[in-house]
DNA sequence: ATCGAAAGATAAATCGGTTTATATCAAAAG
DNA sequence: CTTTTGATATAAACCGATTTATCTTTCGAT
């Protein structure tokens, strides 16, 4: 577009009457620089509004300052807000984040990690579709890079990982439903490979049985895409005994909550006196419906963090330990559908129609 | 990590016993190579499993195979989708996308511009906190940098605009209210700065002017975070005449939507009876939720591929004639919210509790 | 057989930094 | 006064591709 090219370090350099390896330390904040020198390097890069090409600046390392993520997918609340967090995280450190979603296909997950590592990534963060032994992260292993797995998985020898502590926080939810009573409760999952709704699983069942082993749990897990999961929600409740329903149901994630509800919904049942709700994943919908949905609250934020820590530990320190396995607390967040009573009506006057 | 360095395209040259040029040239598929040359170089290839690195690749070109984003925000659902969509259609081109998220901040916004910039994109996609005339946009036009401008915009004179077609979808969201009757309407939203948001509120109120000019809309605007929010509608319904209360309310964002929703339920008003709720944006829970939730739908997918495919006209094409803008019809989905009939109960038993 | 044009191949320059090996200079040591 | 040492500075090589200018080959036309 316009002709006034962008100065480049050697036009720093010559300004400030120096080399430019001169100006390269400057601009990485190496000490031996005489000050004299450093002032009037400085002085030039204001002057000529000098920014430095992040990428001829990578190209002679080995180790690129970016940082790769791969999420299964950018549409729902809880990835992106995950991915801001990295990105945050990220950026306060001088990286630079590609981000790319997977879509929940392997495939292309094994795909974007081979393009991250085109890219000579420092490291990459893997939220995996499936787990930790999954074709993302079998890539990650054969091309030998520096790697952090989030979310859905469990302890690895190969990278670390980075999870809510999905087994604490659904044995909570165990706690909850079967001392208010539910003995007959359904577990719902919208996905069979996710290594985290897997987690749910066991930490729901293995709680409630500690409790009281007579209590009865139907699993459902269903597939297919939207329509799949319609079907064989609306089959289950078709075909189950209306002598012995359920009470209550654990829906393990917030697509599955959502599938759940619409279902409850186009039955006309009434939650909670019908059928008690609790989902895994919080949203902000879920506090605003009526009646407002209980939901276990992932602590995205620290999820976050701390995979970037974690992931720039080892890239810089360089560290080749033990590989570690973070579980962030969760917390469960009673509400209206698994019979908490609905918020006083405070600081107002209650509107009347005429 | 391990030691066998990567091949790069000497390597490739070497085993083929051609130039380094001659490969750049099979790997850009140039065609003034001999078909014999190409077959060897391709065996190469796929031997020494070489694949480019586009960091170098880019550093001798003035423009990089590398496409800019920045979006107020990843968390929103809609934004999600838009970034996935954009994501898509930039890989089919060829190109790697940086994506970045301004937090709502016009601060943050120009300097992820510059960033950009640094990065020396092809060309950079920005949804402006604000609109056309905001910092990230003026940033763009003094850095000279290629540029479309989506969704929370107008027409422009600097950069070729996209986004729904606000205007036509509010004004039919108009249609519908007047049309069943109300005469005394809200007009909720939740940011004042949005350009988005300001076009929504004027196709709404033009139309219903056109139509009866007897009919009140008021207007709220409230600012200030959630707890802001909360307040402007709380005191608004506090100060509400009961004898003319708002029967219908028009919230112009899917944030908005969730704060009218959420002081509609502490209040314990009923929808539609007491009051009407059509919101823009479309979400999946609105679909779920009891009533469900009247709400204009924006073609996501459609105004992402249509953004990079003129994006990489002007980039490529190196088109420099009159700026375009360019409004993708939305589709409004009338539910209960609106007093549209509940779904017949279909292909299933209705489920008996005894 | 000669010439010219077109096709194909390549050595070398280039992009904008970082790193390395070498050079310079002042202060300390012998 | 010479030598050593430590602190700075820099020229040149390098990273891995693309592009340009040059050179060689091939082939058809005269």
């Amino acid at each position: 577009m316009t002709n006034s090219r962008r100065a480049t370090i050697h036009d720093v350099a010559r300004m400030a009457d120096v080399s430019a390896a001169t100006v390269s330390k400057v601009m990485r904040g190496v000490t031996s620089v005489k000050p004299a020198n450093v002032v009037r390097v400085k002085e030039a890069i204001s002057q000529l509004d000098y920014r430095m090409d992040p990428l001829a600046s990578g190209l002679r390392n080995e180790q690129r300052r970016i940082i790769g993520a791969v999420v299964p997918d950018l549409e729902s609340p809880f990835f992106g807000a995950l991915v801001t967090g990295l990105e945050s995280a990220a950026e306060d450190a001088g990286y630079t984040m590609i981000i790319a979603s997977s879509c929940e296909d392997e495939g292309r997950e094994a795909d974007l990690i081979t393009r991250m590592d085109d890219w000579r990534v420092a490291g990459t963060v893997l939220v995996p579709v499936r787990s930790e032994r999954g074709r993302g992260a079998e890539q990650l292993h054969a091309l030998d890079m520096h790697a952090v797995l989030v979310d859905r998985v469990s302890a690895s020898d190969r990278f670390d990982t980075i999870a809510a502590d999905n087994f604490a926080a659904s044995a909570s939810v165990a706690d909850l439903l079967v001392g208010q009573g539910h003995r007959s409760i359904l577990l719902h999952s919208a996905t069979r490979i996710s290594k985290a709704a897997r987690t749910r699983q066991e930490g729901f069942i293995s709680r409630v049985q500690a409790l009281d082993p007579t209590v009865r749990i139907d699993t459902l897990i269903s597939d297919g895409g939207v329509e799949g999961h319609r079907a064989g929600i609306r089959s289950y409740f078709d075909k189950m005994d209306p002598n012995d329903p359920i009470t209550a149901v654990f829906s393990l994630s917030q697509h599955s909550t959502l599938i759940v509800l619409g279902e409850i919904r186009r039955r006309e049942m009434r939650i909670p006196d019908d059928v008690a709700l609790v989902g895994f994943d919080d949203a902000e919908w879920m506090r605003i419906t009526w009646p407002s949905i209980t939901a276990v609250a992932q602590p995205v934020e620290q999820i976050a963090r701390r995979s970037i820590a974690t992931l720039l530990g080892r890239v810089e320190g360089n560290i080749d330990g033990f590989r570690v396995q973070h579980l962030e607390p969760c917390e469960l967040r009673p509400r209206q559908s698994s019979g908490q009573r609905p918020m006083m009506l405070r600081n107002s006057r209650q509107y009347q129609r005429d």
